[in-house]
DNA sequence: TCCGTTACAGAATAATGTTCTGTAACGGAA
DNA sequence: TTCCGTTACAGAACATTATTCTGTAACGGA
């Protein structure tokens, strides 16, 4: 399960091979020097294309961008509404929620690395609307998850707009921190005790929890 | 508190003037349009200087991104430091790196805005040496603190390289929401919440513990 | 007052993003 | 199979933007 393996995904067939390919280039360019130290003239050398193709299939750079954006944040929600379906409790929930972040950044570092780095650029170009209606449909399973009834017993008394960040923060800062090299261990090997943190964090103090 | 008093701290005198300006007026339009969206005659126009002086000040486009960004994170610290000196227990530390953190980026949200997203162009280009140079001594009052003798005591068995991560990374999560607007409530409002979450993460099991 | 240094101006240049026009490959319809 | 609209690609021309360079003015200590 790697980045080739996430385009076939995406954009299988024979017609996009030089789509997948630019993306595939492009996206180790980016994460390597940087988004806009990356020219297009780079990218099309890479690939051994010409411009005219990277434009007719994007657009322009910013296109790019946000392509690659958006197919990383889809990959991304399919892996974690795959783990929310498994959870059949809340703390399962939590736990698949931080499982799936985890997992899914090793297993596509390149693509996280990318994420998080192109995250400003679209939120504030020609494609935020685009963004903002794909996040309404992509966090479906995840907001009818948190609103779910009967959650709110088992978690302590906690403004709705705190829970994401509680639940996902620990495990997204140590993910930067890996992928930026500033930590060793990765951060699947460290899966339970991240969701274990959260769960510790936010749930309603019981009696005889562990 | 604001923008420009960040600035007459960090640079004072007369003669850095439009030094401060080019500042103060270059962090508004990264913010506004991004980092790669702002052309250097932008902000030559919204100065009234010219390119030479911003060259002369900052030598390129990435030299004035690396300036800004380091003077934000210098001031972070000094507020973080702050904090920590003023902290006998543990749990105090761990809320005082909370409290540190949400309260500085409340009080600059420009400049903690920008550091989120100049952050990856810095680490990458050729700044990145002087980046690292700077961390280390910014950050011994905080490295201190972490392996102070007896603080394993207090907290549960966990991996050092997690700590940060997990006392900060709830509360970076929630800023990093607030500033991008996807939340309302202000990130120092839940200053008790986010501490008492993050300490409820780690601390040791205690029996009588609230 | 002199003089080296720093601060700034703005035209010239270079690097890079984008457009545009043309050509080839594709794939269904007749 | 042939035709034809559509999609895929090539690369030169063009536009925008970063950067350099040369010159001038202000500063500040000797």
């Amino acid at each position: 399960m790697d980045t080739a393996d996430l385009l076939e995904r995406s954009y299988p067939g024979r017609r996009a091979e030089l789509k997948r390919d630019i993306f595939h280039k492009a996206l180790s360019l980016f994460n390597e020097q940087g988004i806009e130290a990356t020219t297009i003239e780079m990218i099309r050398a890479e690939c051994d294309t010409s411009v005219g193709a990277i434009y007719h299939h994007f657009g322009n750079k910013e296109g790019l961008v946000a392509a690659l954006f958006f197919t990383a944040l889809e990959d991304q929600a399919r892996l974690r509404d795959a783990y929310l379906d498994a959870a059949d409790t809340t703390e399962k929930g939590v736990q698949a929620l931080v499982f799936s972040y985890v997992d899914w950044v090793e297993q596509q570092p390149q693509w996280a690395r990318f994420q998080y780095h192109a995250r400003f650029a679209v939120t504030k170009g020609p494609f935020k609307d685009e963004l903002a209606e794909r996040n309404k449909t992509r966090n479906l399973r995840l907001r009818q998850w948190l609103t779910q009834s009967g959650r709110a017993a088992e978690l302590q008394d906690l403004p709705a707009e705190l829970l994401p960040s509680l639940i996902i923060g620990q495990a997204d800062s140590y993910c930067r921190a890996w992928l930026a090299g500033r930590v060793k261990g990765s951060p699947s090997a460290y899966r339970e005790v991240l969701a274990q943190a959260a769960w510790r964090s936010i749930r309603a103090e019981g009696l005889a929890e562990n």
